[in-house]
DNA sequence: GTCTATACTACGATAGAC
DNA sequence: GTCTATCGTAGTATAGAC
């Protein structure tokens, strides 16, 4: 809390006028997180009625979205820490689970290959993809837009039509 | 430091004898997840001479060593304590880099497609399965097995020979 | 190798003035 | 909406007996 204070450039007791506690304030960032990464999706699919189209549409604008600056706060998507309490917990987890749903439903239109299950190929795919920001870097690595081919080019050989 | 040494079953203070500080306490257990899903993918891969079959090999003893029992602890391996020392940072991301290293090495034998860059695919690839223990459901989801094969249906795509 | 006891610090949170 | 001041607690770590 002191930190985050510092960084807005309050005092760590300010922070308790607009957030309850510590963990309203992590619930808060993650719904944000989620949220933008989710109006980013919608846009770009909105108009897409082909399922592979749509469906690499709506992973560039998911990897965009995660790396688009200020950003990077979403890898909270990710681990939750232990310590948390279980309402926060439930109401984090509610908001991965949303999404994952929204993204599975993407790869109902496919044929996937005997063997395959496409809840678990949806959470494959997103755990890659929430996993750039931890190697990614800013300057002198791939762009976002070079990331998302190599995304493609392995997520295609599962949805071949 | 007070949760672990519960866990053990001694007090905090005797946890000192073994480790000289949290942070190193951290490092060893990172160091030990790290070299134990190592030494699993180097004993499945030791007699294979063939590439693809050396690397779906690579795939599926990382999994199952990630999701047998007490290894779940190589979750760590993913996100940093953002409030950790430099020289505990450097240890962590050095052991990370050499597993990465010998994980891109497996990919050299093959054509990638125009516009992709084995390093990135290998990152990919190694944060989806660094993932699997955020969703995976010991109790009835798919199996460790049953996960490998959805992997494998992704992969396969990106190297086809 | 584990214990008791404790020092010291960092943290989350509150009260009340402005 | 932000401040100063501070409370209470939990955390990491140390000292020294057994």
């Amino acid at each position: 809390m002191r930190d985050i204070a510092a960084e807005v450039g309050i005092m760590p007791a300010s922070l308790y006028h607009h957030f309850s506690s510590k963990e309203d304030l992590l619930v808060s960032v993650v719904s944000e997180s989620v949220a933008k990464i989710q109006r980013a999706v919608d846009a770009a699919i909105e108009d897409i009625e082909e399922p592979w189209v749509r469906f690499t549409a709506a992973i560039l604008a998911h990897v965009e979205a995660l790396l688009d600056r200020e950003g990077f706060q979403v890898l909270v998507m990710l681990t939750l820490p232990p310590e948390i309490s279980d309402t926060a917990r439930a109401s984090l987890i509610s908001h991965r689970n949303e999404y994952e749903r929204r993204f599975t439903s993407l790869l109902s239109a496919f044929n996937t290959p005997d063997g395959t299950d496409q809840r678990v190929l949806a959470n494959l795919i997103l755990g890659m993809l929430n996993s750039i920001p931890i190697w990614y870097k800013v300057d002198g690595g791939s762009s976002p837009r070079e990331i998302g081919q190599n995304i493609l080019s392995l997520v295609k050989g599962a949805f071949a039509q």
